[in-house]
DNA sequence: GATTTTATGTCAGACATGTTGACTTATTCT
DNA sequence: AGAATAAGTCAACATGTCTGACATAAAATC
């Protein structure tokens, strides 16, 4: 037989499988409301982040979503095509496809989101200020890329 | 303009956003280890929780992964067919196919891990014990599904 | 012992999401 | 004028997921 694992190897599995059940529970039910758009995940995505910073180009979303053009393209053309986010060209700089969300999209995003908030407001609560901050911690740093840590630096604005 | 969100808006949002940016960093650099074997995410997992529960019936690792037996089928099919899995019939329940990983599918698994386990070592490491108990008290009220909460329990086994 | 349920596998078809590569258009920068 | 940038488009393909239908073997039940 192998040798027992560590306390310590333990802990860190427990880590790997928490952030794989959590993540799992935490989209399964925004894939469910989405599909019956006939969206997926993806949508959901550009949806957020476009909520999140109206106004912003196509370039910064492909930033975040580290995704090929060629993938968002899809997403996002069916999203506009759909009457859920808007393009406007750019004032400074007119190249630029400038996106927001329609009424229709705000609303949207607000069904979406509003599950997630939810689960995460029963979780904080249960858990306590104290885990929350604990959370927040560990998760800054599993986020690998500094640029992104740095999204949650001045975000009490 | 709409009302500035509410301080626990801007909490939520966080948690939400931290989900998001931590699993994508989470999962990146397996999937990039992944791709040179012609496997994907999913191969992972199958390999991962074979690893975790060696000689689990196929209906015990669907219903930790939650996808059909179908999508499962042809994940695991290449995995046995490639020597990463092996399958032998239950001794108790005929019927079933009991799964273990191969002395690859063993080394496989540890490359995968390693990667995950470091970056949650260094991220346990720089946010401190406190942080830590934290983190597993959040996520735990996040998976929604209480027998999956139980893997948690006992697991100091 | 006959019937039903369970565990697993398989085939076929579809869809969502992602990739690479090549090319176009409009605009801005040098 | 020429190079670089922002965005879009077309094509082809890989992966992972799904539904639906059906097959086989073994176990459980009546």
């Amino acid at each position: 037989m192998a040798s027992p694992p560590s306390l310590r190897e333990t802990e860190l599995r427990q880590g790997i499988e928490l952030l794989f059940y959590g993540y799992r529970d935490f989209t399964h039910e925004p894939d469910a409301m989405l599909a019956k758009y006939g969206f997926g995940r993806a949508h959901h995505r550009v949806i957020y982040f476009v909520g999140r910073h109206p106004g912003m180009s196509v370039t910064e979303l492909l930033g975040i979503l580290r995704i090929t053009k060629q993938s968002l393209s899809r997403v996002l053309g069916q999203l506009v095509r759909q009457g859920f986010v808007l393009q406007t060209p750019g004032s400074r700089d007119r190249r630029q496809r400038l996106l927001e969300l329609t009424k229709n999209g705000l609303a949207l995003e607000r069904d979406l989101s509003e599950n997630q908030r939810r689960r995460v407001a029963r979780a904080y609560r249960e858990a306590g200020p104290d885990a929350v901050e604990g959370f927040r911690k560990v998760m800054l740093a599993i986020i690998g890329d500094v640029a992104d840590r740095r999204h949650f630096d001045r975000e009490t604005k």
